[in-house]
DNA sequence: GCCCTCACG
DNA sequence: GACGTACGTGAGGGCT
């Protein structure tokens, strides 16, 4: 028994490639300033091997641990298999220089950093979680790699890191089927095409789980194949059971690797600050290092001398030090930081609010900051008393001590509108329209959020604490803690000044900061000419969309929520007539178990919560031969239209303005669209004759008309462009039908006198190239074989072979830049491309589609942002975007000349970037209301 | 808070 | 019959 490890003590094994692998495709390239030298896994690998030091672990934390590598590819296996692993693909060049660092960078974190030539890190694991339960003590393994499955149970289980999720004998099961004893025996018949292990072909784990658990073991099912029923695969075990012998010693993981220290060997030790932030230096991981100074400094005051003061990364950054924020309750300090703004032509603003809608709320107050850690708070709108409940609650009042509003606007409106000083906000589009309802129209503006946007764009989402925490190495004040939650939530108005002073000032220091992060990126990134046309300039112009809304008739809605609900209480009575008894026809799990339970009918597919699926299209199957679930589709659609529109949408009507105000997120999509928030105006039901008519509530004012104008084709025209498509560019310039088109040359039949079935196949498929065609796909969607589906797509790359080509070649550069771009340099990054297994063909396919949607998002925005200007002289407003419709509000004598405008700048939105080799093509109409208009 | 379902382009 | 599959969104209701 190895001396000093024993009951106990708990060992952790950290699957350090897996962490190697996963930051590198999590993170976008990047290297080093100084050199150039790629250290994005570098980077990733430390932030991870932090938040675990830094995690307290609770009950399960380790006495001992270790970070294990793969040493090199050729291990003992390749003499059992000599293709085993062979279809494994090269590393990256730029993650190959990194494998090193990362060793490094373990050993800087002061844990024992280990490798064993010729052994795979996966049996050096084995080796030492046996070792671990034979000495007494309990082993951890951090990773999610389903072949260290085997080793769970008794004393050992496996942590998710990226989950977060503790994996034991149950969670194998799962996975397997079987459990971790027999999992090896599972692996050996299913085998794994990643790793190249043979295992029998035909046979996946669903299969190989059956057969263990019948026969018991896989010596036994080899012994007794014979037996087997299915002849198929009765004949596959008996053929290849060497072959499945042989992938059995592959997947078995050895736990008798000879290893040269001892497991008290790996105590856990707490890193050495000089060590670890001299690597962090040398890396020029300035987040990190700050990060790390910080804690180190604060947790241990023995090393200060060293770290926290010495931090060489960010000698000029202060920490974030709330106390410092200062209240502004007079005039004169007020004076004295507009000054400061005017000297340094900058200044981060944050607006603090009554509540989340900013049509709705008030400002209570303001907060600036000029410099990293010079920040502060003017409270104008603060009030105090008891807000209580009874007959004896005072009414609040305004809280002493403060500012008035007009005295803070007033004097801060100068600044905020001098064309000369440039406002930093985080989402300014918020600030912007609560300022811009007392009067004030901020320019210029720098949105961090935005910047990030156009930096990050698929990588992570850009609100302000997760910015913070990434790129500050800051975690920010929740909100929660001033304002509560639930039904107990006060407003930022009730809130004590002395209180709200070090979170308001803060976001305004955290924004400055961020800027000052972002700011220079973005030239070296080639983002700024994607940030400064088509994200910057929305703020303003979306900003007063939003402000205008649209007048939705209020009562027409209501009529039609009355009408819908006798006819739901109706098809109610009959589908509890058809079923037998009462239930809940808007539970699907009911409704499931009513179908395919009770009423036993056929084709019950159950998803992995174990339910079944009720889908329409499973629906739509079942009506063919039963009344019951006919009903339930036309319950389900009126259902839908009632809650989430004729009613939802009355709740949505502004009371001092009448109108309905949608709020565009900039940053929500990966690919550049917008996405419409309370409410979402961008999916108001068209396509069902019932739905178009909630359409007919959204009216114009009297004396005006709704104006709509939408893009034709515009995905399929961009493709015919950058796909370089001759046979596509052509129709499209002759104005042809471009599905009928797709038709005649796939089938071989004259555009004349088509059947309208055959168009809509090749319309399906014109879209399902959009997206990254699949056979499966395509059969589901136009409900035909999948084989008949697989030819239609071949035919089509047959015909229009310039299409497969665009498409590797999207793939390609989307795995080796981990990024795509559209037509006007918008970057979409891209992480996962490189994973394998089902989820890699799901990112494939985002990002064959995010070029193309993101060109047509392009687009409409450049069209929006020069809006104004050209309808300027009109009496119109432009309300809505719909990705490739906008809706305008126009008096009725400007309606042709507000199309004749708007139409132009449309069509012409690419120009002068970009010549399209395809016309755009835009049409419009005009009505009372969004359904004339349309 | 997650899942299912469904509205749109 | 190894797996799961068209792309991008937001919202409401059921259920735990």
């Amino acid at each position: 028994m190895s001396e000093g490890f024993g009951k106990g003590c708990h060992l952790h094994l950290i699957d350090g490639s897996a962490f190697i692998f996963r930051a590198y495709h999590a993170l976008p390239p990047l290297t080093r300033k100084s050199d150039g030298l790629p250290v994005g896994a570098v980077a990733g690998f430390c932030n991870m091997l932090w938040k675990y030091v830094s995690d307290e672990h609770g009950s399960a934390a380790p006495t001992h641990a270790a970070v294990i590598f793969d040493h090199s590819s050729k291990t003992f296996r390749n003499e059992i298999y000599d293709l085993y692993k062979a279809n494994r693909p090269e590393p990256p060049e730029d993650l190959r220089p990194q494998f090193p660092l990362t060793r490094d960078a373990t050993r800087a974190f002061n844990i024992a950093c280990i490798e064993i030539e010729g052994y795979e890190a996966d049996d050096i694991i084995a080796t030492l979680s046996c070792q671990a339960r034979e000495a007494g003590g309990s082993a951890t393994i951090i990773s999610s790699d389903k072949d260290l499955m085997q080793l769970v149970g008794d004393g050992v289980d496996m942590l998710d890191p990226i989950k977060g999720k503790l994996i034991g004998p149950e969670e194998v099961r799962e996975k397997f089927g079987v459990g971790p004893d027999r999992v090896v025996d599972v692996q050996a018949l299913a085998g794994d095409s990643v790793d190249n292990v043979p295992g029998a072909p035909g046979i996946g784990i669903k299969t190989a789980a059956q057969l263990i658990n019948d026969y018991g073991d896989l010596d036994t099912l080899l012994a007794r194949a014979a037996e087997i029923k299915q002849p198929k695969r009765r004949q596959t075990l008996i053929d290849h059971a060497d072959q499945i012998r042989i992938s059995k010693r592959l997947v078995e993981l050895d736990c008798k690797t000879p290893l040269d220290f001892t497991l008290q060997s790996l105590e856990v030790r707490d890193p050495d600050a000089e060590t670890l932030l001299g690597f962090l230096t040398e890396m020029e991981f300035r987040t990190l290092t700050t990060r790390v100074a910080d804690r180190l400094g604060a947790e241990a005051p023995a090393v200060t001398a060293a770290p926290a003061s010495e931090a060489p990364a960010a000698p000029d950054q202060p920490q974030f030090d709330s106390a410092s924020y200062q209240t502004v309750r007079d005039i004169e300090t007020l004076d004295q930081w507009i000054a400061a703004i005017r000297e340094t032509g900058h200044v981060a603003i944050d607006t603090e609010t009554t509540g989340l809608d900013d049509m709705r709320a008030d400002p209570v107050g303001i907060c600036l900051a000029t410099a990293p850690g010079t920040a502060c708070y003017i409270p104008f709108g603060h009030v105090e008393g008891e807000a209580g409940d009874g007959l004896f609650a005072t009414a609040p009042s305004l809280a002493p001590d403060q500012l008035t509003q007009d005295q803070v606007l007033s004097a801060l409106k100068p600044v905020l509108e001098d064309p000369s000083i440039l406002k930093i906000g985080q989402n300014l589009k918020y600030d912007w329209k609560i300022l811009a309802r007392q009067g004030i129209r901020m320019a210029p503006l720098a949105d961090t959020m935005l910047m990030s946007y156009a930096l990050n764009a698929g990588t992570h989402n850009h609100g302000m604490d997760e910015l913070a925490e990434r790129y500050l190495g800051h975690k920010c004040i929740p909100i929660k803690e001033l304002i509560g939650s639930g039904k107990s939530q006060i407003t930022f108005a009730q809130v004590p000044i002395d209180k709200a002073t070090p979170y308001a000032a803060e976001d305004a220091d955290v924004t400055l900061r961020l800027w000052q992060h972002f700011a220079p990126m973005m030239p070296v990134e080639k983002v700024s000419t994607v940030y400064e046309t088509l994200e910057r300039p929305m703020v303003p112009v979306l900003a007063d969309m939003e402000m205008a809304g649209i007048r939705v008739d209020g009562g027409h809605l209501g009529r039609m929520s009355n009408a819908f609900a006798q006819k739901m209480a109706q098809l109610e009575d009959e589908i509890h007539e058809l079923a037998g008894e009462k239930f809940n026809v808007g539970s699907p799990k009911q409704l499931g178990e009513i179908l395919f339970g009770k009423l036993g009918m056929e084709g019950g597919k159950q998803g992995k919560t174990g339910a079944y699926s009720t889908s329409a299209d499973v629906l739509e199957d079942l009506a063919v031969s039963h009344d019951l679930p006919a009903r339930v589709l036309d319950w389900r659609q009126i259902s839908k239209l009632k809650s989430t529109y004729t009613d939802a949408l009355q709740g949505h009507v502004n009371p001092d303005t009448g109108r309905v105000h949608t709020s565009y997120s900039i940053a929500g999509a990966q690919t550049g669209r917008l996405a419409s928030t309370e409410p979402n105006l961008q999916n108001i039901p068209v396509r069902s004759e019932e739905g178009r008519r909630i359409r007919e509530a959204f009216v114009a004012t009297e004396g005006y008309r709704l104006v709509s104008l939408d893009y034709s084709q515009i995905e399929l025209r961009i493709l015919a462009h950058v796909a370089d498509i001759p046979a596509l560019k052509q129709a499209f310039r002759d104005g042809i039908d471009i599905h009928a088109m797709t038709a005649s040359q796939m089938f071989n039949v004259p555009v004349e006198g088509m059947d309208p079935m055959i168009r809509r196949q090749a319309k399906a498929i014109n879209f399902g190239v959009i997206y990254g065609i699949s056979g499966f796909g395509l059969s589901r969607n136009l409900r035909i074989p999948r084989a008949e589906a697989q030819d239609f797509i071949n035919t089509y790359f047959e015909r229009f072979p310039e299409i497969r080509a665009y498409m590797d070649k999207t793939v390609e550069d989307a795995k080796r830049d981990g990024f795509v771009t559209t037509l006007f340099g918008r970057r979409i990054n891209t992480p996962g491309i490189n994973q394998s297994g089902p989820a890699a063909g799901g990112a494939r396919r985002a990002a064959i589609n995010a070029p193309i949607q993101g060109a047509a998002a392009d687009i409409i925005r450049r069209a929006m942002i020069r809006m104004p200007a050209a309808i300027r002289d009109l009496p119109a407003r432009m309300l809505l975007q719909v990705h490739d419709e906008l809706v305008f509000e126009v008096e009725e004598s400007a309606v042709d000349d507000l199309i004749a405008a708007a139409r132009q700048v449309m069509e012409g939105a690419a120009e002068p970037a970009i010549k399209l080799s395809v016309p755009l093509i835009v049409d419009a109409g005009a009505g009372m209301n969004w359904a004339e208009a349309h």
